[in-house]
DNA sequence: AGCACGCCGACT
DNA sequence: GTCGGCGTGCTC
């Protein structure tokens, strides 16, 4: 009997992304078996290209004389077990993406994921005679495309790969023979990074509490009864949640499995490192994003021969084919940096979940403020709940004020910094206490607008506002351009064109005027643009070079430092001025992790949160320190507005480099979508522009869908699919992509 | 993605 | 007539 096998092959194009069966010939039917990678002869060339085996069978629908023969076992590959190709099925219909993006990612040796590979177009020749050419052949009427690449050419230097085939409408074989006439130049550009080594250390012997012990013998019960368990440790920092996770690990390697450890992207801070090491040893390994392909592919081997057996990282490290996993845990779970920004755009939350399904290990989430969605689940009694409240490292929790910014001003306070504030800091500069100053976003701080008019500096690419640095320029914080300052508007020609000056920088000059030989860090990404220079500052803080600490996001979290005991944030509630149905949790995260910053050591903390909106229930709450009932009100505001997790809700996101083209197309979507749920209980919201309307010479649009179940949406986005293919069939002038909004 | 096929303007 | 560019369709 003939023996079929199901192959994806590689080459991401939606049109070939179904399997192809191909003939397994006899002396390779031992070896091919599903997850084997493969090469096989594909095309009127009969190019050999690798392929994935994903299934095999003795039937076939396709005339078996045209079917081709397997060529080879591909040498030198890691197979995939059938848990990763359920893993990469379970992306394809969660993310909506082809199959071979879902086993490129699952299987992390192929590079793609982490560096991403850029064609760009450029002249071969000088542009005199790239000009000759030009206009040998600009008006024949046979060599339009040619004309039309070569114009673009003599006014630029590069053309990207995705204007040429989009915009311009060319084809692979005009750039093929404008290639071998040796007039232009295709170059591929990948991004490579340094790896990071890490030392190895020593740890002294740790003896759990009470607690700590509890959720220990909690989970390995379960384990060991057979029960893969999904559990939630809602624990305040510095409450010892790290020596927990250490101790499950323990138990798991005991039981002859292995353990996946999550962390987000920047915060594996040398002493947590140095902890796994200490007890761990070599059975350690830690991923990273700044890994090279062979540093990658040696440890997805030594993981699947058994040498490693613990593996610590940020999301991708879910997909390290362990023999026998065990136990995955998933550390300050509510981070943002869980969310892959490229495609597919899986959290790692819901991913984590399905790896510890498929393997059948424990799932171990922990946070100090925990997310929405993942409490909701515990709610739900999804995951078992332990509570872990206690610091064991001594302080007691800093006493809130917060500020009314509203009242300061009305009483002739037109500082950044409240009396209050002013006071309290003054007061720690006199006990040569520590104080750390949070600035809450950087984007919105420092930008231009005129007083007369309202006409906002915004950078023609991104349509963002500019803000002003020292330099006296404007610059645009996601793609760095640059214009001279403005002193008149250009809108209205008025002279009061100012900045609101409420940037790290100015917060820093405002301190020294205020306090004469005050010692001052700053930390944002301006001053953190090295990988080390993030430690450099923290250490410099830590072993007392500052008294003032100022910054943004980033020194919220991680880090203790004992001497410090004022907190100062400034500007609470910018952050709830962003457009996002999450900017509540988002506020309610920063300000708790702020004020977990103060009171670290033996002297008491104290934290001001200053403030235009002091009874927003965000800033109410994290004052109070009660995530409980912030979880209460932000959960009434979800189900009455039926967001995430409350309801389902599907992002539809579109680019395009011309406004006209992506607006219709979200348009016409958004009506098809309407029409076809009308009466139904289900919303369509827009299309509109995205929060960032434009970035990077690209226009965005977006559309939300909500609806009650998660079928619904997949269904209209299978049904939108095929409306695509049928109207606008490779017309892939304006690029979409489907996001479905992490309900978990 | 990359190749063959077939249409159609350009050139001798 | 032939040559060669360019859009289209197909790949087990």
């Amino acid at each position: 009997m003939e023996v079929y096998a199901d192959i994806i092959v590689d080459i991401t194009h939606e049109k070939l992304d179904r399997p192809f069966q191909y003939r397994i010939p006899e002396h390779l039917a031992e070896e091919v078996r599903v997850g084997t990678q493969v090469q096989v002869p594909f095309g009127n060339a009969n190019k050999i290209i690798t392929g994935y085996c994903i299934g095999i069978s003795g039937k076939t629908d396709f005339d078996p004389v045209r079917i081709k023969n397997i060529s080879s076992i591909k040498e030198g590959s890691t197979s995939m077990e059938s848990r990763q190709i359920m893993l990469a099925d379970f992306l394809k219909r969660r993310y909506g993406v082809t199959m071979i993006q879902a086993l490129k990612t699952v299987l992390p040796v192929k590079q793609s994921v982490q560096s991403i590979v850029k064609k760009t177009i450029c002249r071969a020749k000088t542009l005199e005679e790239t000009q000759e050419y030009y206009n040998s052949i600009k008006d024949k009427g046979n060599q339009k495309a040619k004309a039309r690449l070569l114009e673009q050419l003599l006014s630029r230097e590069t053309i990207s790969q995705e204007e040429v085939t989009g915009k311009l409408r060319i084809g692979s074989s005009t750039l093929k023979s404008l290639e071998e006439d040796g007039l232009i130049k295709v170059q591929r550009i990948s991004q490579y990074r340094n790896p990071v080594h890490m030392a190895q250390g020593e740890v002294a012997n740790y003896t759990l509490s009470a607690e700590q012990q509890y959720i220990v013998d909690t989970v390995t019960a379960d384990a060991k009864a057979g029960v893969a368990g999904k559990y939630y440790i809602h624990g305040i920092t510095g409450s010892g949640k790290t020596a927990v996770y250490i101790e499950l690990i323990a138990q798991t390697l005991k039981e002859g499995r292995q353990a996946i450890v999550l962390i987000p992207e920047i915060s594996l801070t040398y002493q947590t490192l140095r902890r796994f090491f200490g007890r761990f040893g070599d059975k350690v390994s830690v991923m990273n994003s700044t890994l090279s392909q062979g540093e990658k592919y040696d440890q997805i081997v030594r993981a699947m021969k058994g040498d490693i057996q613990v593996i610590i990282g940020p999301r991708s490290a879910l997909f390290t084919p362990f023999p026998n996993l065990g136990l995955v845990i998933m550390d300050e779970e509510h981070e943002t940096s869980y969310k892959s920004e490229l495609s597919p755009k899986y959290h790692a939350r819901e991913v984590a979940e399905e790896v510890a399904r498929i393997s059948s290990a424990s799932l171990v989430l922990g946070s100090a403020t925990p997310s929405i969605e993942a409490y909701y689940r515990v709610q739900k009694g999804d995951f078992t709940l332990f509570q872990l409240d206690k610091r064991l490292t001594g302080g007691s929790l800093p006493g809130v004020e917060v500020v009314d910014l509203r009242e300061e001003l009305k009483d002739g306070n037109r500082s950044i910094f409240s009396r209050s504030l002013q006071e309290k800091l003054k007061q720690r500069l006199e006990r040569k206490e520590q104080s750390i100053l949070f600035l809450n976003r950087r984007g919105y701080s420092g930008f231009i607008s005129c007083r007369s008019c309202g006409h906002v500096i915004r950078c023609p690419h991104c349509s963002v506002s500019l803000s002003q640095h020292r330099d006296g320029r404007l610059h645009c914080h996601y793609c760095g351009y640059s214009v001279p300052k403005v002193t008149l508007c250009p809108e209205c020609g008025s002279k009061y064109i100012l900045g609101f000056k409420v940037g790290t920088q100015q917060i820093e000059e405002k301190l020294k005027e205020l306090f004469p030989g005050v010692r001052v860090l700053r930390m944002d990404a301006d001053t953190t643009r090295t990988k080390d220079s993030y430690e450099r500052i923290l250490s410099a803080f830590a072993k007392g070079e500052a008294d003032v600490l100022v910054g943004t996001q980033m020194i919220v979290k991680g880090h203790d430092f004992p001497r410090v005991t004022l907190v100062g944030v400034l500007a609470a509630d910018l952050s709830l001025a962003f457009e996002d149905f999450r900017s509540g949790e988002r506020t309610f995260q920063l300000l708790t992790q702020a004020a977990g910053r103060a009171g670290r050591g033996e002297l008491p903390g104290e934290v001001v949160i200053q403030t235009y909106q002091p009874d927003h229930y965000s800033v109410q709450y994290a004052a109070a320190q009660d995530f409980t009932g912030f979880y209460k009100s932000e959960m009434q505001y979800r189900e009455f507005m039926q967001y995430p997790p409350a309801g389902r809700m599907m992002a539809i996101q579109f680019f395009g480099a011309e406004e006209e083209k992506v607006k219709a197309l979200a348009e016409s979507f958004a009506h098809d979508l309407r029409t076809w749920t009308r009466g139904k209980k289900i919303q369509v919201l827009g299309a509109t522009q995205a929060a960032i309307a434009k970035l990077k010479d690209t226009y965005r649009y977006v559309i939300y869908v909500k609806a009650g179940r998660l079928e619904t949406l997949i269904l209209l986005k299978n049904a939108l699919e095929e409306q695509r293919i049928k109207k606008h069939s490779g017309q892939e002038i304006v690029q979409y992509d489907f996001d479905p909004v992490n309900m978990f």
